[in-house]
DNA sequence: CCAAAAGTGTTAAGCATACACCCATGA
DNA sequence: TCATGGGTGTATGCTTAACACTTTTGG
């Protein structure tokens, strides 16, 4: 499965193998320690910072290529994925960073050059298990880590935008569907569910009234009791009643 | 203005102007006589219906592109617009209806023409105002009407799953924004907005919960009274309180 | 006067909010 | 015994739903 460093190179530079002018980015969000946290990429020999993403190859399905992407920096799959927006405007093709990425590594292009064309890209957000993912940089990149959604370097072209509608929709869904199980390890108390969705949120929640909402959907089971260790009463610990029976 | 049809068919088929491989779909909602409305094409010497559709240019935005394909199909400028999800799916690519279509109006091609690869679609949804809008077919349609959304004809590739998309994002927006100013006249009756609501849900509603809501809405504004030669009391008269004042 | 549609009052049910109180635990 | 976080009971207010009643109009 090990690859030499010059084939994935030539792999991820024909241009051939993509559909043209379509890309994928992916905000794929984390959680620990009750912050909200991002994977970003850092470019080899720049200082340009962007989301993960990558190009849809010509046998492959959108949702695919998003999922592909997520494994390759993740290491995981059957991951929570959801296409929230197309971004298709013109203004946000410009090629100038990519040229300095091209150029500080190294690769030979001219100005027709297949990656410094116009771009729709198509956004997915993730959620993923901040413990289980193990972030690896792709070819072009220096790193990619977890960053404090509030505290995300400045990124290429309009990915500061791309993120925005990510964590908007995001926001729309926490209370539709159970963002929960896609965050959580798989035991939980009801105050990490909650601090959960006050920090997707960005404000405060009535604590009884969320607990008993949690519990009236009918998603919650009760497993037992936690020792937190804390001086205080041991709150029970559930899991998502759809894991048993 | 004017353009002869060698001009406009030389313009359509030459795929370099072009975002290759890109494509927008529009479901172009209208209302009229308690029915909920949409436009479907006819392909010139086929039985095939698509939905209104178009490419890119590679100097627009797709969100242009998708009010150019609605000017061009009804007349209309400013209309409600609203990209709801991209089909990007591998088998949604069938070339052999645009085969048929292209053998059947003499249009020379081969096997790689641009027009029979893969399309990656991005989906819009339009409201406009039935009796305003002048539906009138493109270049390769032989005609572009109204049809029921309960009784569209057997639609191309997957299109009638993104109708049924759009119909889904429809009816979860109707409650949340207030649809009826794009499908309705100026001035209206409670019971043509309750009427129009209950058309898109596709359920009855609960006439006074309904004209309760509306009311302390606060976006209504009454106007008079109408006759409407019914044997019953006369209506109120409403406009969107954003018109005036 | 009657049927039909429209407008409005009243009541009940459901839900979230707010507050109160008790429980369990470690220091 | 005290502070802290957790679980649950009770009261309040808001929104929606359901029903009833009145109003207006043409036949």
């Amino acid at each position: 499965m090990q690859k030499s460093e010059e084939i994935v190179a030539e792999e991820a530079l024909d241009g051939s193998r993509f559909m043209p002018g379509l890309s994928v980015d992916c905000v794929i969000f984390g959680y620990h320690e009750r912050e909200l946290k991002i994977l970003v990429s850092k470019f080899k020999n720049t200082s340009y910072y962007s989301l993960p993403g990558g190009f849809i190859k010509r046998n492959e399905d959108a949702d695919e290529a998003a999922h592909r992407v997520l494994f390759e920096r993740t290491g995981l799959r059957d991951i929570y994925l959801n296409q929230f927006y197309t971004f298709g405007n013109t203004h946000r093709a410009n090629p100038e960073p990519m040229k300095s990425v091209m150029l500080a590594n190294g690769i030979e292009f001219n100005g027709n050059h297949w990656m410094l064309q116009r771009f729709i890209s198509i956004g997915y957000y993730a959620l993923v298990n901040y413990t289980r993912a193990e972030p690896k940089p792709d070819f072009f990149s220096e790193s990619c880590l977890w960053y404090d959604i509030d505290d995300v370097p400045k990124l290429m072209q309009d990915h500061r935008l791309i993120v925005k509608k990510a964590l908007e929709t995001l926001r729309n869904n926490v209370n539709r569907k159970f963002i929960g199980v896609n965050l959580l390890q798989d035991q939980f108390t009801m105050g990490d569910i909650q601090k959960l969705h006050e920090t997707i949120l960005g404000e405060k929640l009535n604590r009884t009234g969320f607990h008993r909402k949690m519990l009236n959907s009918g998603l919650l089971k009760r497993i037992g009791k936690k020792k937190t260790g804390g001086s205080h009463r041991a709150p029970y610990l559930y899991v998502f009643h759809s894991d048993e029976e």
